[in-house]
RNA sequence: GCGCCUAUAGCUCAAUUGGAUAGAGCAACGGACUUCUAAUCCGUAGGUUGCAGGUUCGACUCCUGCUAGGCGUGCCA
């Protein structure tokens, strides 16, 4: 679709310059001509508002300057254009030739796993970081959404030619951590009888951190009340990331994520990355003290107030390994680094940003997105609340067994992941889960992943009834005449350009609404025509091309998606 | 108070850079299995795009001001 756009703009410019030396546009050169989509096949396969937008320099009519245009396209030149109209108040609804749509179902069959990809990247290193969760929990729904996202998102940069890749930043140091620490150190104490001894405020009571405690009763008994409360503490912090990061993997893995990279705070703290980071503000002059601690100048870039980055106890707050890490990852090469951020980090990006631009690297280098959050709704339509801290949340886990037993786990991380991809990041997506598995059955996941069995059981009815499968180059196309055939190709054409803008955009639920809307032409055109006709098998034959295209699509873009493209259901 | 996000059909959401008649699904109602799989299809209905202005050939989209909801605004991460 990108190549006929760039055919047929050529062919306008054209004509837009022929008319201009025809004195008939007084316009000094032509412009760069837009395209639209056609919402509907009576505008054609592709069209132009280029009229439009030249109407007020002319000084003309858009449509006298659209039928000026018309005037100067040589149809018989070009035969990949099979009629020009003008339409509305100025478009130039553009019909192309059936040679195009066969030759788009011949580079569908030629590319196969392939089609869709372009290399418009040119292999520039990207990464993009998502997830990071402290590890200091299971996690929950909205790190599912993340992690569905930022999958998705590495596939499609991949898929246009971009060499991006996952990561993840484990705080593994830091307060969160250590309260980590005190909380299991807490519970373990609790199991061996003190209970004059409560978790401090803002500490973690979840159940699992006394499931936790009770585990290390059952293996080590105890043992580690020998040590002092620091050593204890800091035992425990390990115990307790080792067990709850292992965790989180486990589910990553069933959510059928795959980091390339996992990086570490305290690993980054130890390399003593944060005190360069200290040298180079210091030696920039962003830096002041104040009431003991050292504050950075956030005010010079436009914030509100500035930060401390050395808290009075000589810690730094998480600012300063943070930007170390942002600086460590433009080491690495990376030309741009994605980091995909939930909602409760919004504060940080101004911030993040500003030391990022404090390091002298550029504006753009560094973009952040958010995941708006996702709520978990009941059938009454209450929110829950999430917070890790009150301990009351839905894990992603839970999901999945909830979801795998209305619908079987082979199916629970394709509808999960689904669910979690089909909205804009930047929504505040309400999931109601009691609706998520009762409609499970009605779910558009399988209404595409249908499309596809559906296309294979065609394959396998067409081999046990003896049908002929050709190669694409014996196969009359022109057969494939009906209008519904034309929308399946057309739409099938547009897959490229929507890897393309769902990449660039970061908009990654464009792909599920893309096959959402193949399977919708697909099945109606399954009830109205058969493919496989004893009567007619010359026809069946080219039916059998076009199914196997649409299938090809429909497989691709489940891939992006990290969903399966079963072959039967 | 300041900052960010959101507001589109009864519900959940789409709508490439501003483009033609704002689209799907679910829910509702009526139909279609002797058929390549009915997890499907066909039909009906549903709208002052939160409100008020502005920009222009044209605005769900951009600007200003409101309203409502969410989040952020810690020497937590």
């Amino acid at each position: 679709m990108d190549e006929i756009k760039s055919i047929i703009g050529t062919i306008l410019q054209d004509a837009i310059q022929d008319a201009i030396e025809a004195n008939e546009l007084p316009i000094t050169t032509p412009p760069d001509i837009p395209f639209s989509p056609t919402k509907t096949p009576d505008h054609g396969d592709i069209a132009t508002p280029v009229a439009l937008g030249l109407a007020k320099s002319a000084k003309m009519p858009p449509r006298t300057v659209a039928e000026t245009i018309h005037k100067h396209v040589d149809l018989e030149k070009h035969s990949i254009i099979s009629n020009l109209e003008i339409a509305g108040p100025g478009f130039i609804n553009i019909y192309l030739s059936n040679e195009w749509l066969f030759d788009t179902i011949r580079n569908i069959l030629k590319e196969q796993q392939e089609y869709g990809k372009s290399d418009i990247g040119l292999q520039k290193k990207i990464q993009i970081e998502f997830v990071s969760a402290n590890p200091t929990g299971p996690l929950n729904i909205v790190s599912g959404r993340a992690a569905a996202v930022g999958d998705t998102l590495v596939n499609l940069l991949n898929a246009v030619g971009y060499d991006a890749v996952r990561e993840f930043y484990v705080n593994d140091a830091g307060g969160q951590v250590e309260r980590l620490g005190q909380s299991i150190d807490i519970r373990y104490r609790q199991a061996l009888g003190e209970h004059d001894i409560e978790i401090p405020d803002g500490g973690y009571n979840g159940e699992y951190i006394t499931d936790f405690a009770k585990e290390i009763v059952v293996e080590d008994s105890d043992t580690h009340l020998k040590l002092s409360d620091d050593e204890r503490i800091l035992l425990f912090k390990e115990k307790g990331i080792a067990h709850l990061l292992g965790q989180q993997k486990t589910t990553l893995e069933r959510f059928g994520v795959n980091f390339d990279v996992w990086a570490s705070e305290k690993t980054i703290r130890d390399s003593g990355k944060p005190d360069d980071i200290i040298n180079i503000f210091q030696e920039k002059d962003y830096l002041y003290e104040n009431e003991g601690a050292t504050w950075f100048k956030m005010t010079d870039f436009g914030d509100d107030k500035d930060c401390v980055v050395i808290r009075t106890n000589g810690e730094y707050t998480y600012f300063v390994p943070d930007a170390a890490y942002h600086l460590d990852k433009h080491d690495r090469g990376f030309t741009k680094v994605i980091d995909l951020f939930g909602p409760d980090h919004q504060g940080h990006i101004t911030r993040l940003k500003n030391f990022v631009k404090a390091l002298g690297l550029s504006d753009d280098w560094l973009e952040v997105d958010i995941i708006q959050q996702v709520n978990l709704v009941d059938s009454d339509g209450n929110r829950q609340d999430m917070s890790k801290r009150q301990g009351q949340f839905y894990t992603l886990d839970l999901l999945i067994d909830e979801l795998a037993e209305a619908v079987g786990e082979r199916y629970a991380v394709d509808v999960a992941r689904y669910f979690f991809l089909m909205r804009a990041n930047n929504t505040h997506l309400d999931f109601n889960i009691e609706l998520a598995v009762t409609q499970a059955n009605e779910n558009p996941v399988f209404y595409i992943q249908y499309a596809h069995a559906r296309c294979c059981s065609i394959f396998q009815q067409a081999r046990e009834q003896g049908f002929e499968i050709k190669p694409v180059e014996e196969v009359n196309l022109e057969l494939l005449d009906a209008p519904q055939e034309h929308e399946l190709i057309r739409k099938a054409a547009e897959f490229p350009s929507i890897i393309i803008s769902s990449a660039e955009d970061r908009e990654a639920h464009r792909i599920p609404h893309f096959l959402h809307d193949l399977a919708g032409i697909f099945h109606p055109y399954y009830n109205q025509h058969r493919v496989l006709d004893l009567s007619n098998k010359d026809r069946s034959t080219a039916r059998l091309i076009l199914v196997e295209c649409i299938q090809t699509v429909l497989a691709n873009g489940l891939r992006l998606l990290g969903i399966s493209a079963p072959e039967s259901m």
